[in-house]
DNA sequence: CTTTGTGCAAACGATTTGCAGGATG
DNA sequence: CATCCTGCAAATCGTTTGCACAAAG
C-alpha cells in the first residue's frame, strides 16, 4: 500500500489536484496506514514532530481527495468521518469493543446477488459490515 | 409495524423505562414511519400540530431506547444520526440521491459465512448496505 | 416520597466558512 | 500571473449537559 513519493504525486496530479506540502502529507499519511483515522487523528499524526498542516487545511484536503475519489470516507463510529484510502471494493470489519475498523478483503465472501430487491430500486454497490470484536479486546 | 397503544405502553414498561407522553411519541412516532428519521425530523413532527417536546428530550429519549434495544441507531448519512424502531436483523438500501434509507428483508440474501474472516477476529453479526437510486430519483 | 424525566439555555465537539495572504502549475 | 491552497478565527450544526421543576411508580 505504501507508495513513492513520485507516485503520489502523479495520482495526486492526474485527479487534476495541485500538489502542496500539506495535501501531499495527508494522502501519503493515509497511504501508510492500515487503521481508519479521524481527521483529527491525521492532523495530530501529522504535527507530531513540528506543526506542518493546520486543521482547515487537514479537512479541505480529505474533502478534495474524497471528492476525486482517492479517499473514501467510512460510517461507522458515531459523530465522526473516518477516512480509507483504499478505494478498491472491499468490507469492514467493526470492533465494538475499541472502534477499530478493519479492512475485509473482497473475496472473502461470495458475490451477493442483488436480484431479489424490491422492485424500483437501482443497485449499484453494496458492502458488508462486519461487527464484533479483535484480538486486542 | 404500527402497534396499540397498550402494546407501546407495555413494551416500554418491559424494559424498565417510565412512560411519559414524550417518550411514549417518540417510539410510536418511530414505529409509525418506515423511512429512517433524524431527531431532528422526529422533533419537528411531533411538534407539527403543538408543541410536546423539547429537543433535549427528544434526543434522551432516543438514547434510552437505543439503550434497551427498542431502537437502533443507523450510521450511513454524514453528520447525523437516524433511527430505526425496526430491530430484527436486517439491512439497508441507502439512496445516494435523495439519501433515503429503506430496509431490506434480512432474507433477501443467503446467509454469510463468516468463517473465512482472519483469526483473531470474533465476529457478532454482520449486515449488507446496499448503495444506489431508488425509484423517486 | 423517591426516583426518573422534562425543558431551557449554555456547553461541546466535529466540521465548515470567510477572507487575506501565498504557493502552484 | 491566474488559479487554487493555506491558515486563522469565527460560525455552524448535531448532540450533550447542568440544573430546577414536575411527574411517574
Amino acid at each position: 500500500m505504501t507508495q513513492s513519493v513520485d507516485t503520489i504525486i502523479k495520482t495526486l496530479r492526474s485527479k487534476g489536484l495541485k500538489v502542496t506540502p500539506q495535501r501531499f502529507a495527508v494522502y501519503a499519511n493515509l497511504l501508510s496506514r492500515q487503521d481508519h483515522p479521524t481527521a483529527e487523528q491525521i492532523l495530530q499524526d501529522l504535527n507530531k514532530q513540528a506543526p506542518t498542516s493546520s486543521q482547515a487545511t487537514v479537512y479541505s484536503a480529505l474533502q478534495a481527495l474524497r471528492d476525486v475519489g482517492l479517499v473514501r470516507e467510512v460510517l461507522l463510529e458515531e459523530g465522526v468521518s473516518r477516512y480509507d484510502a483504499n478505494v478498491e471494493k472491499h468490507h469492514h470489519f467493526y470492533c465494538r469493543q475499541c472502534n477499530a475498523i478493519e479492512d475485509i478483503p473482497w473475496e472473502t465472501f461470495p458475490d451477493i446477488s442483488l436480484d431479489h430487491l424490491r422492485p424500483g430500486l437501482k443497485a449499484q454497490t453494496y458492502e458488508v459490515t462486519v461487527y464484533g470484536t479483535c484480538d486486542c479486546c
